[in-house]
DNA sequence: ATGGCTGAGCTACTCAGA
């Protein structure tokens, strides 16, 4: 079973790159990040003609989570966590993979910026719930996996300056803490477990040729619970997607378990 | 270097992203 996820900035003006993706690796799921549109604007019929059901959690504009599958996705839940904003930042679903039933949680962590605003505190209580929450879940299933855009920068590693990031929203190491209350929940950031040293990112900048200058950082994770740790056999960046024409500034993460 | 680009909504320009 082959899961990506994928931070696509705007569902709509990314549809061909989106699809011309799907077909090249197939995909079994395709966790979607930033869609920017509302349910009834998602080109549902394009994904459909390719072979997958969509499962849509939009909002008009910003935000909105995605769930594209071959296959039918059981229990998808948009109230994971309660939202502070109302923004449309998480949708779950169940799969079964060899007998286990995996909870699977697609997420867009709020960015948080600038921080000494309430931008910041949004993204504080968002993780706050979402540990909460998972902690909760975890005591009924074992088996979750966590994914999407944390937007947060887990370790120095994971930055081409983390001088530049340290007091950011993102590579604060008040988030980056929360980053790791989550992992002593009981769960592996399993790009990292699987490439000890490795230096590769999931987010280049838009501006100044920040993708040709590898100016990046690894903002996207899989987060993958103890208990299915040995069934994952690779989990790898495909930065093709960020070099085309009319690219999303984030490239697919993909994840193998067996 | 709190932004040099991009997208949405809309049709001029602001908001948001990271």
């Amino acid at each position: 079973m082959k899961i990506s996820s994928w931070n696509v900035n705007s569902i709509r003006a990314r549809i061909d790159n989106i699809i011309q993706y799907i077909q090249e690796e197939k995909p079994d799921i395709l966790l979607c990040q930033e869609i920017k549109t509302q349910d009834q604007f998602f080109p549902k019929e394009d994904i459909k003609k390719i072979g997958y059901e969509s499962y849509i959690f939009g909002q008009k504009s910003y935000n909105g989570v995605a769930i594209l599958s071959k296959h039918e996705i059981k229990n998808v839940t948009k109230n994971f966590i309660s939202d502070d904003l109302n923004q449309s930042r998480i949708i779950t679903g169940e799969i079964e993979v060899k007998k286990k039933k995996i909870d699977i949680i697609n997420i867009y962590i709020p960015n948080g910026n600038p921080v000494n605003t309430e931008k910041y505190i949004y993204k504080k209580n968002w993780l706050k719930k979402l540990i909460f929450s998972v902690k909760k879940r975890l005591m009924k299933n074992s088996n979750i996996i966590i994914a999407g855009d944390f937007n947060i920068i887990p370790e120095e590693i994971d930055v081409y300056d983390f001088k530049r990031y340290e007091n950011d929203a993102l590579g604060k190491l008040e988030i980056r803490k929360k980053f790791r209350e989550l992992l002593n929940l009981g769960f592996n950031d399993i790009y990292r477990i699987k490439n000890k040293d490795k230096q590769e990112y999931t987010f280049w900048d838009y501006f100044a040729g920040s993708w040709q200058k590898n100016y990046g950082m690894r903002i996207d994770h899989f987060l993958i619970s103890n208990n299915l740790l040995n069934d994952v056999s690779s989990v790898k960046i495909n930065k093709k997607p960020r070099s085309r024409v009319k690219p999303s500034d984030h490239t697919p993460i993909e994840l193998e378990i067996n």
